[in-house]
DNA sequence: CGGGGCGTTCCATATAGAGGAAAGCGTATC
DNA sequence: GATACGCTTTCCTCTATATGGAACGCCCCG
């Protein structure tokens, strides 16, 4: 947090733009629902005439669009949404802030997708750990056995979960065992957060975090990983903190505006 | 087309806004993929420097996102087009749109939605016709059926017409009314217009076509209906590019971008 | 090494945009 | 029906603001 780029608090960073900031901050107005110019004007401590000079120029592009009760975002912004869809990619957004969680937990991070009920690696940076995982960017398993994959199914019903822990693992399990399952992932879910041993006897243990779109969907989730023995359980509060803080800013950075 | 309003030619609209309008200019160009600053510079005719502040300050919003070869849209966008999408009213969008065409061609003008297999009357204005159809808004018919119900359909492949068709007459057919049905589908999605006569036995004919959003999918269409009496083969052709335009219209004011 | 592309910073200038004042309009209040 | 309030919209003056030229650092390429 020591790069002078934040721009957290809001309103000054480029100079020499005041216009312009000024129409986008009428936008993030508009957000909240539609609102009348005097308003605006009130709220932004501008003047009407500025207010509406904006509000106009923004309603002639499409930006905005006039309704009963004030301006309401225009239709501009609907043909914006689907191509910004399409020209996203979560990866590239994700990179820097996995490389910032590597180099602070020193731990390996990775990034996974969902596919039908399997979870896909999609990227990963190496920490500075001499322990590496293993796992590449394009492995597949099934979406219930790991970290990465129990992450993305936080939104599931538990119909949901019983089934994919059932297919995973065959049809080999007992009913206690789903039972127990299930429970592990009510945990998960209330803490947002997943702690997975691997079942594969290595030692691998990992913390994963969903990663969430503007539609407020699960998208992408984000996990650290390294051997149990690293990964101990005093460090563990820390670590899912840190973990789950890199999620919130790729989840901000792809679009998502919290729970609404 | 006698309104002033229209923006077809691009630049000049709100004067006292040439920040703004120059950014929008930006982002417009963006929309075309990733693109580097002094290209925009280049391309929009403005100093570098301008190209570079005003580019930054976008990016500082998010309405911009760095890529390997230029900028691209941001992750606002995703935001702010999920949000526009839970804003925008279809019908609200519409009806000045359908007033006009019912003001210029004097008969009724209907939208409507699709509900699963049904269609449902979302909004009419009444012609100045003494003749009304009497469709209320909130009516529901099986979507096969109606003129407005099969503009609807338009992109559903031919497997959906069929079971459509069969389920709106209760299994009652023969598979060459099945065939007919498809056959005549297939036309009226090639002319992208719909020239329905009820079955009802009341003589009600109209003229639908559907209407798409910022996806590219249909989300409602529009028609206008009148006794066949009224409306007649000889009109047909006129009154088709009318409705036909309406809807382009409104396509374009929801958002929908043209097939790319 | 030198040339051409790009992103970035600096600065003096003109001009674009801010805001006060006041005119239309529509809706409430009495 | 008259008066008052709040909103939108237009006009106009002045200065804070945005502009573009010049110049620098950087990287890639020949």
């Amino acid at each position: 947090m020591q790069d002078g780029n934040d721009k957290k608090d809001g309103t000054e960073a480029v100079k020499g733009t005041q216009t312009l900031m000024r129409a986008l901050d009428i936008m993030d107005e508009v957000i909240d629902g539609p609102i009348r110019a005097a308003d605006l004007a009130r709220k932004l401590g501008m003047s009407k005439t500025t207010a509406h000079r904006l509000v106009q120029a923004l309603k002639s592009r499409n930006y905005l669009s006039v309704t009963r009760d004030g301006f309401a975002l225009g239709p501009k912004l609907l043909q914006l949404g689907v191509l910004a869809t399409e020209q996203i990619d979560y990866v590239r957004v994700a990179r820097p802030f996995m490389e910032l969680l590597s180099d602070r937990t020193g731990f390996c991070v990775f990034v996974g997708k969902r596919e039908g009920d399997w979870s896909r690696h999609l990227d990963r940076v190496t920490g500075t750990q001499r322990l590496r995982v293993a796992t590449a960017p394009g492995d597949r398993r099934p979406v219930a056995e790991t970290g990465l994959g129990k992450a993305l199914l936080l939104d599931e019903d538990e119909a949901s979960w019983e089934r994919l822990y059932g297919e995973a693992k065959d049809g080999k399990v007992t009913p206690a065992q789903i039972q127990a399952y299930v429970v592990e992932m009510r945990g998960h879910k209330a803490r947002g957060e997943v702690l997975h041993d691997s079942e594969l006897g290595d030692g691998v243990r990992s913390i994963a975090v969903p990663i969430r779109d503007a539609k407020g969907q699960i998208c992408i989730a984000i996990s650290i990983a390294s051997a149990a023995h690293y990964l101990t359980d005093d460090l563990r509060d820390g670590l899912a903190e840190q973990v789950m803080r890199s999620a919130e800013q790729i989840s901000a950075a792809v679009g998502y505006a919290g729970p609404r």
